[in-house]
DNA sequence: TGTGAAAATCAACTACA
DNA sequence: TGTAGTTGATTTTCACA
């Protein structure tokens, strides 16, 4: 990993279908040396995946909610996490430290259907308590950290 | 948008890199038919960008936490997400209803620069206080839903 | 909207410094 | 690790149904 590795994978962020022709006019190598130098950032689990990003209101996901789950004193985490994550309107889930146990981003259609997600929730073994905040608007998601990329770590 | 456009779109999010061949394979259409398509929802902002996900422990960002901010009984909303927005390593911020005004998502890394960032977050004008939640771990994170791509709306 | 074809570009692999 | 060259696939555009 060094700034090169930097660079593309910043570049990457930013671009998820750059070409690796583009990538190389970009850091100054040819293409086949950034097409090696991304498989080896892939192999070695640093770029995880690429992903195209929808507008959640444009395929008919106008609610965002966050909502933390406090557990019961019998619960098993892990139990917990694999339930939240058989239900496919939970978009991401956090273990987070603190009185609650997890928590989590909800996306769907509608209030009702964030209702029916509540219940759904709350059902869960070893999930004793809800607390739901309602998303207004998101003003930025998933915005690239370039904080460390462009230094030597 | 129809059941196609949401074939191509669940595909995209799974793999941002397909090509349009392989789109077309999986869709039952020639390349330059998802192409065009592709191109539209580009440009109506159904589909915002492509981007590659990296592990952000291996670009140093080790430490992920979620932090609920009161305002102050004169606070701007505007002004304060203009000031979130400053902040690197504030990745996500979210308007939400209820006593908080919003919560953001933050990676940086250490704890030390936690501290830091906290100290950073209290300073804007409107932020009153603030409650950090810091994440353990990871169980998943912007999982796609194709709850409601696979239907007509 | 769609297909099919053509030219430019790119991915992926191979030698080789 | 890197460049450069090669081959087959892909993108992108265009004429046309």
């Amino acid at each position: 990993m060094d700034a090169v590795d930097r660079q593309i994978i910043a570049a990457l962020r930013e671009n998820g279908r750059a070409t690796y022709a583009d990538l190389g006019r970009k850091v100054g190598l040819s293409a086949s040396a950034v097409h090696e130098r991304v498989g080896k950032l892939e192999a070695t689990g640093v770029i995880v995946g690429y992903h195209a990003v929808v507008d959640p209101s444009s395929v008919g996901l106008g609610v965002t909610a966050l909502i933390s789950i406090h557990p019961t004193d019998t619960a098993d985490d892990n139990e917990v996490a694999l339930a939240l994550a058989e239900l496919t309107e939970v978009e991401s889930c956090y273990r987070v430290a603190g009185d609650e146990s997890f928590i989590v981003k909800v996306r769907v259609p509608t209030v009702d259907e964030l209702e029916r997600s509540l219940g759904a929730l709350r059902k869960i073994p070893g999930v004793a308590r809800t607390r739901t905040t309602v998303v207004l608007s998101t003003r930025f998601e998933g915005r690239p950290n370039t904080t460390t990329v462009g230094l030597d770590a």
